[in-house]
DNA sequence: CAGAATCCCGATGGATACTG
DNA sequence: CAGTATCCATCGGGATTCTG
């Protein structure tokens, strides 16, 4: 209670938002999902440098949170299809903003202003 | 080449803004200083969670990319300012989405909608 | 095809002590 | 006060191999 409570429940909220798609891969992955489902192997065609043991990691944690949905067909062989959740959709506005300002402030110009 | 131009370019830039405004700390330190310029100690006070390490470490971080700028004044003991730069200020928008996001989708919750 | 399992290394990050 | 320095544990994540 030193400091006031409503930067506290932001500083929260936005940290909570951080935890479920911030990381390295997240937000890459979800942007690979943003125009509809995708196979496995169609992520990772979007995303050459994610390895497949940290695609499926990615993968199972966004299910975890319900932020993509998992279909798998009983083929052979396999087939699986993920997709975007309700919640998972949520987030596609954020990521715009994310674009904009990465495709703005991007690495390569110096800023001589302070 | 074999995928749409288009799309490659935004996961491109939403990987630059992850890059720059990403990780476990970065945002919190940037949520942290949306209301006007803090000493270090009071950051620190903010983010009750971070180590000095890390909060040195996030804060040259921020500092390399102009995202935040830091003043020293040559006084004992030291006094040293940090504040957003007009890039940082930039990226409040984002912040905002995000809080607003954790806020309504934070874990707790059971989705039983898929 | 969509993974699971194993091995392995470097980066991340906490705790503590020290300093201008 | 605002760091730096050191030690050390954990974790992220790549490469490779194997399988239903």
């Amino acid at each position: 209670m030193p400091q006031n409570g409503k930067n506290h429940e932001y500083i929260c909220s936005v940290e909570t938002a951080i935890n479920e798609i911030g990381g390295k891969w997240k937000s890459l992955v979800l942007c690979s999902l943003k125009d509809g489902k995708l196979r496995f192997s169609e992520i990772n065609n979007k995303l050459p440098d994610i390895s497949q043991r940290m695609l499926t990691k990615t993968l199972r944690e966004l299910e975890k949170d319900h932020i993509i949905s998992r279909k798998v067909y009983p083929e052979v062989p396999p087939k699986v299809e993920y997709s975007l959740t309700t919640k998972g959709e949520s987030v596609l506005p954020i990521l715009d903003s994310l674009c904009e300002w990465g495709k703005k402030y991007g690495e390569g110009e110096d800023y001589l202003e302070d």
